[in-house]
RNA sequence: GUGCCCAUAGCUCAACCGGAUAGAGCACCAGCCUUCUAAGCUGGGGGUUACAGGUUCGAUUCCUGUUGGGCACACCA
C-alpha cells in the first residue's frame, strides 16, 4: 500500500509548500491542521489563509483561493473548498480512508506507534509510597495516571524506565517501628501511652505478628525475616519496611502495574550522594551559614525564601536528599524525567528544580517535569468514604480493586484529567449496566470478538478484502477514528494527558455500536462480508491496543 | 496573608495549545430484540461556558480582577 497515513502532516508539508510559493516571508509562521466538528466542513481543515490576513493585507478568502492553486497534487485528496471567513476544507478520497484497515489489520498490536520520543530515555517517577501502610486511593490514582502514561509515552517511541522511590529512614520510619514494637509488645492504639504518631491500622498488628512469628517476606526489592525480639529495634525496623514493601508490591501486581527500578533514600546517604551533593552545592557558591545551618540561596532560582539544608543540630533536611535523587536521574542520562504525584507536593517543584540550577551543571530550568494529580475522594451510597478497616485512616488501594475490580478501578482513575479533583463513585464503578464506561468499551472488543469466532474464517484472509465497498456513514465514521489513533497518542504524550485515550476509546465504541445495530456483518454477499467484518476487526485490533495503553483487559467474551 | 490547581446541561465529564451551530454519558420523555451479545441502538427537551472587564477577524480556551472549592506554605518527611 502506498498510500499515506498520517494524513494530518502530510496536508500540513502541502500546505507548507503552497505558502512558500504565495508568501515565502511569511514562511515560518506555524501551520495549524485540524479535524473539523462537522462533516459537512472535510475531514480536515486549514486557517491558515486567516492567519495571513493581516501580515499580507488581503481578504481570507482572496488568500485561500491562491494557496489552494499552489497547493501540489495529492492522492489522498478528492476536494479542496473555502467556507466561512475563510477555511479552507479539504476531503480525503474514500480509496485512501479505506486503505487504513489495511493498515491496522497489517501493523496489529503496533498499529498507534509512533517515533516521537525517537528511542531517547525517559523515567517516569510515581507512587513513591513511604512504606508506611497499605496504598490509598491517593497512590491508586499515581499508579493508574503513571502507569498509563508509560504505556502511551512507550507507544510514542520513548525508552521508558518506570522507578519507585521510598523513604525507608526518616521519622515516619521511627513511629513505624515504634509502633509495631509497641504491637509486640502487646500494647494497643487505645492504650494512654501511644504515641502521637503512632501509626494505629490494624495492619500495624500484622507485622507485628509476622515479626514475632519470625516469617520471612520478600518484597521486589528485599528479603528479610523476622527476628522475633521485640527489643530489638534494628530487626523491626527493617523487617517492617520489608513487609509493607511486599504489601504494596502485592496491591500494585493486583493493580496491574509494575516497576523497572526500586530507589531508597538510605542508599543515597550510604552511597555518599547526598555528601556529595551537598560539597558540590557549597562548592557552587550558592550556600551560605546562618544561625548555625547551612543554607541554598534557592531565591536566585525562583523560590520564596531559601532553604535550610544542613540543620543546626547537624541532620540534613529532605531537601537535600531530593536533590541528590534527582541529581542521580540526571547522571543515569534521561532526557526526561516526569514525576507524578499528588497536587500536595507541588510545593516542591521550585525547590528541587531550584536545587539542581544551583550546581551549575547544565540541567535545563524545566527539568524534571511534573504531573501532578487532585485529590481523590471515594463515595458508596452517596455518601463519602473516609476510613478503611485494614488501614484505618484512609480508604486503601486495594479496598477498591476487590470491590470494583482491576479494570474499572484503572479506568475511573485514569480516564480524568489529573488536573481535576476525582469523585470515585463505588456504586458507578461496580455497575454492569450501561451507565459504565469501561464495560461500553469492553463490550464492543467482546461484541466484534464473537461476530468474528461465528464467522470462523481466517483472519489473515481479510487483508484481501474489498474495502471499496465500505461506503456507509457508519462505516466511514470507522474509518475516521481509526485514522485518528495515532493523533491521539502523539496528543496524549505531549500532553502528558491519558486520560484522552480513554475519551478516544468511547468514541471509537460508540461508533462501532452503532454500526453494530445499524447493519449486519454475516450476509450472503461474501465481498460485502469480508469488508465488513475486515472493518471490524480492524476496530477490535485499536481497542485492544487502546485498552492495553490503559491497562485494562480486552474481553473476548462478556 | 502568599503561591499552585479547578469552576462548562440537574449530575459526572469532553472540547484536537484561539476557530465554524460548545459535545457525550447518567437522569427525564418517546421508540427498537423470532437475526452476529439490549452491558446495545434511534429520536426529543435541557447552556448567558461562575461573574465583570480586556486583547482580535474570532475567546470555554489567552490577560486582569471578583466569587466559590481544593492543596501547599518548618532548621518534619
Amino acid at each position: 500500500m502506498s498510500f499515506v497515513i498520517n494524513f494530518k502532516s502530510h496536508i500540513a508539508e502541502l500546505f507548507a509548500q503552497a505558502l512558500r510559493e504565495v508568501a515565502p516571508d511569511a514562511a515560518q509562521i506555524d501551520i495549524l491542521i485540524e479535524r473539523p466538528k462537522q462533516a459537512s466542513h472535510g475531514d480536515y481543515a486549514c486557517n491558515l489563509a486567516m492567519q495571513l490576513a493581516k501580515p499580507l493585507r488581503k481578504s481570507p478568502r482572496d488568500i485561500a483561493q491562491a494557496l489552494i492553486a499552489a497547493l501540489p497534487a495529492s492522492e489522498v485528496i478528492e476536494k479542496v473548498e473555502i467556507a466561512g471567513a475563510g477555511f479552507i476544507n479539504l476531503f480525503l478520497t474514500k480509496a485512501a480512508k479505506q486503505a487504513i484497515v489495511h493498515a491496522v489489520l497489517h501493523a496489529g498490536a503496533g498499529y498507534g506507534h509512533i517515533h516521537l520520543g525517537a528511542g531517547r530515555k525517559l523515567q517516569v517517577e510515581f507512587v513513591s509510597a513511604n512504606p508506611t501502610g497499605p496504598l490509598h486511593v491517593g497512590h491508586g490514582r499515581g499508579a493508574a495516571v503513571g502507569d498509563c502514561l508509560c504505556n502511551v509515552l512507550h507507544a510514542a517511541g520513548w525508552n521508558v524506565t518506570r522507578e519507585f522511590y521510598y523513604n525507608d529512614a526518616g521519622a515516619q520510619i521511627e513511629n513505624l517501628m515504634r509502633s509495631v514494637q509497641l504491637r509486640c509488645k502487646g500494647i494497643t492504639p487505645d492504650d494512654p501511652s501511644w504515641p502521637e504518631g503512632g501509626y494505629r491500622g490494624d495492619y500495624i498488628a500484622d507485622v507485628a505478628r509476622a515479626y514475632m512469628a519470625m516469617e520471612t517476606v520478600e518484597a521486589d526489592d528485599q528479603r528479610t525475616t523476622g527476628k522475633g525480639d521485640a527489643d530489638d529495634e534494628v530487626a523491626i525496623r527493617h523487617f517492617a519496611v520489608a513487609y509493607l514493601r511486599r504489601e504494596q508490591d502485592l496491591d500494585l501486581r493486583a493493580f496491574n502495574v509494575e516497576f523497572d527500578v526500586f530507589s531508597l533514600e538510605s542508599a543515597l546517604y550510604s552511597e555518599g550522594k547526598v555528601e556529595e551533593t551537598v560539597s558540590r552545592l557549597v562548592a557552587s557558591g550558592h550556600t551560605y551559614e546562618q544561625d548555625d545551618a547551612l543554607w541554598l540561596r534557592t531565591t536566585d532560582f525562583g523560590d520564596d525564601k531559601d532553604r535550610v539544608m544542613r540543620k543546626s543540630d547537624g541532620g540534613y533536611t529532605y531537601f537535600v536528599p531530593d536533590v541528590a535523587y534527582h541529581l542521580d536521574k540526571w547522571r543515569r542520562g534521561f532526557v526526561r524525567v516526569i514525576n507524578e504525584q499528588g497536587a500536595d507536593h507541588h510545593s516542591t517543584i521550585t525547590r528541587v528544580r531550584a536545587g539542581l540550577q544551583a550546581l551549575d551543571i547544565g540541567i535545563p530550568k524545566d527539568w524534571p517535569d511534573y504531573v501532578l494529580h487532585q485529590m481523590v475522594t471515594v463515595l458508596k451510597n452517596g455518601e463519602e468514604v473516609k476510613i478503611s478497616k485494614r488501614a484505618g485512616s484512609y480508604v486503601t488501594l486495594r479496598d477498591l480493586i476487590d470491590e470494583v475490580g482491576c479494570d474499572a478501578t484503572r479506568y475511573f482513575l485514569a480516564a480524568r484529567h489529573p488536573d481535576s479533583q476525582l469523585v470515585f463513585d463505588i456504586d458507578l464503578a461496580k455497575s454492569k449496566t450501561n451507565d459504565n464506561p469501561v464495560y461500553y468499551i469492553q463490550y464492543a472488543h467482546a461484541r466484534i470478538s464473537t461476530v468474528l469466532e461465528t464467522w470462523g474464517g481466517e483472519r489473515l484472509s481479510l487483508l484481501q478484502a474489498d474495502f471499496s465497498l465500505l461506503d456507509s456513514e457508519y462505516e466511514t465514521a470507522l474509518l475516521q477514528l481509526m485514522i485518528d489513533y495515532p493523533q491521539v497518542i502523539e496528543s496524549a504524550a505531549q500532553d502528558l494527558a491519558p486520560h484522552l485515550v480513554a475519551f478516544y476509546l468511547k468514541d471509537l465504541a460508540s461508533a462501532f455500536h452503532s454500526y453494530y445495530n445499524a447493519s449486519r456483518f454475516l450476509v450472503d454477499d461474501e465481498a460485502v462480508k469480508c469488508a465488513r467484518l475486515a472493518l471490524i476487526a480492524a476496530a477490535a485490533q485499536v481497542m485492544s491496543n487502546g485498552l492495553a495503553l490503559l491497562g485494562v483487559s480486552a474481553p473476548e467474551k462478556m
